[in-house]
DNA sequence: GACTGGCACTCGGTACAGTCGAGTGCCAGA
DNA sequence: TCTGGCACTCGACTGTACCGAGTGCCAGTC
């Protein structure tokens, strides 16, 4: 049973308006407002039809059509003419961009921009150590038995972590100690480390050994295993945008969902190269977010991609234009990342 | 016209009632369940005055009472019983805070914490830089002409910045502007420091000078002038707690406040030694927080203040119980940073 | 003078009936 | 295959009536 042209026309419609108005669309406003060349009555039995196939819905008898998550996702993987950005969009995001003195301040400034822009929720994962290399290892004595270690990715993240060491360590071991996993691990990725690291205990001199097992036990741990990763997120606001329509009124499971990090980062964190990735209602596996959808992508310098971003809003979204700004502002961070 | 200790009581039982049950309180229900000991009649002519006073307010003609941001105010100040904390909430407590491996980790668990105890929304601020003292300073070279500047406070926050130097810098020299800097620099308070960055600069050798002075810009810029505040924030989904009926729907304008840092700095950050500060409702000089209240104190190791931390909620909270978990909550944190 | 019981009154909430109109499905005809 | 027409459905809205919680007031009592 295969859907002619004219009914993906009618699909596209009922979508565009919907997203426009919020209300059901009906068969005399849609001949009306796009020029299908047929009348009501027409578009009434193609609506059957879409409708039968699961692409659209009633919510009562008497009104309009609704798309359901499945005719989103036609028209998402069919339907939907790309919307260049307006130049106005691509100034802010040029605007907004400039003047990042540190990462932190990159993934503050992103965030910010693209709930701005896309007027939704939005998340930004900071690059990920797991894909970043060391591009420094710093100690620093706290007192004799208890250093911070400070570790420098080159995507410009910046971790730290006290070790309580077994016995005071003079401050020459710890240049040597500094000096021995620098020559190491610098320039290593992350993921590769524990090899090395492992190395590093075998290949240390023995008076250096207790003090340098401690540090691996650190670093593998918290900085390789249980890799942290870090979240930022902006524009909840925007959830009670369109009253209490979307999201059926419940903004609780949304917002509970959107505190935890591990939830977040299943969202956007998996990324592969170069694809956007549209996650509509039902699609999700996190059930506190069936009633949304998430459009999200990766981001590096280059065409390596060290982290995720995305954004997360209702079903009911206007998904072409959100997908060309997510797509877009990840390129300018990538730009960015590849400039430091 | 003073208010004698019946009206007085008729107040608190209201407070209570309206704050267990969301629910206007009458005469009858009142004298039901405290025990006054008198009519509702007479409970009614209390609640007239009281009215009069400002105290407490009708929603409508017939319906009971409910309190005012005064009655509130007047009950936080002088009616509200303290109290203690169960064993269950300090064993929780305990449980949470233990095994914290940074400061990031204990401001990420305080908050989640304290949202979790109040049930309501809960901000944390990081230790501020203003109130700490320079621990470590690290130049790691980047390239030839950059450096990340590294600070270490002894509040266990870790800064780190890019500089851009004027002209290539060889490594023994910046060997010897780290020796420098931290000579100068370590052991005193950020907030002191800049008569000593203009020092430094004065006092190198003038082969460092150009880079000297390029490095103290950032210093006094990003560190100590805009001071950088960080904040956490968890809880937000309790904004939805109690229906529509807290925030008379919109929790569009809160979401708003609550993503601004500058606001929740003003609200918590403001901390005075071993005060707990109560703002209720209008008192608040966010607009957009004025159906809001803000429990808050501020915290650090003994007895000195190095941040705040406080919960906003309905001006319809349980004030004594949120003190109370305010206060203990800061202390624990109090004591978990004494330890480093 | 302070408290109480009684009573009339107010007004939001709910239930119900009636109307309106957008939108549909179906069918006969072009 | 499309179209115009028509009967039908059902949510949204309106108006009415009623209930009951809660009040304010007043006369009476301690």
């Amino acid at each position: 049973m295969g859907l002619d042209d004219r009914k993906l026309a009618v699909l596209r419609a009922i979508v565009e308006d919907y997203v426009a108005t919020q209300e059901p669309v009906g068969s005399k406003a849609l001949v009306e407002r796009h020029q299908l060349g047929v009348s009501p009555a027409t578009v009434r039995n193609d609506m059957a039809v879409l409708e039968e196939e699961g692409y659209i819905r009633q919510p009562h008898t008497s009104a309009g059509r609704v798309p359901t998550d499945r005719g989103y996702r036609l028209f998402v993987d069919r339907l939907s003419r790309v919307k260049p950005l307006s130049p106005a969009e691509r100034r802010a995001i040029e605007r907004f961009l400039v003047g990042a003195v540190d990462l932190d301040d990159v993934v503050h400034r992103t965030v910010r921009l693209l709930a701005q822009l896309t007027r939704q929720v939005a998340v930004v994962q900071y690059p990920s150590l797991a894909r970043s290399s060391v591009r420094h290892l710093e100690l620093v004595p706290i007192s004799t038995t208890r250093l911070m270690l400070v570790m420098i990715a080159d995507t410009g993240r910046v971790e730290q972590r006290l070790v309580e060491l077994p016995a005071p360590v003079p401050a020459d071991d710890v240049t040597a100690l500094r000096r021995l996993v620098n020559e190491k691990l610098v320039g290593s990725r992350l993921s590769e480390t524990p090899p090395l690291v492992q190395a590093l205990v075998e290949e240390s001199p023995s008076h250096l050994r207790p003090a340098m097992t401690t540090l691996s036990t650190v670093l593998l741990e918290t900085l390789v295993e249980r890799h942290e990763e870090r979240i930022a997120l902006a524009g909840t606001a925007n959830l009670t945008r369109g009253g209490l329509l979307d999201f059926q009124g419940s903004l609780r499971p949304i917002l509970e969902a959107l505190e935890e990090e591990v939830v977040l980062l299943k969202l956007i964190g998996e990324a592969e190269p170069s694809t956007t990735r549209v996650l509509i209602g039902d699609e999700n596996e996190i059930d506190n977010l069936r009633a949304a959808s998430v459009v999200s992508t990766g981001y590096g310098p280059g065409a390596t991609i060290v982290g995720g971003l995305g954004v997360l809003g209702p079903t009911r979204m206007d998904y072409p234009g959100t997908i060309a700004t997510v797509r877009a502002v990840a390129r300018y961070v990538g730009e960015l990342l590849a400039q430091n």
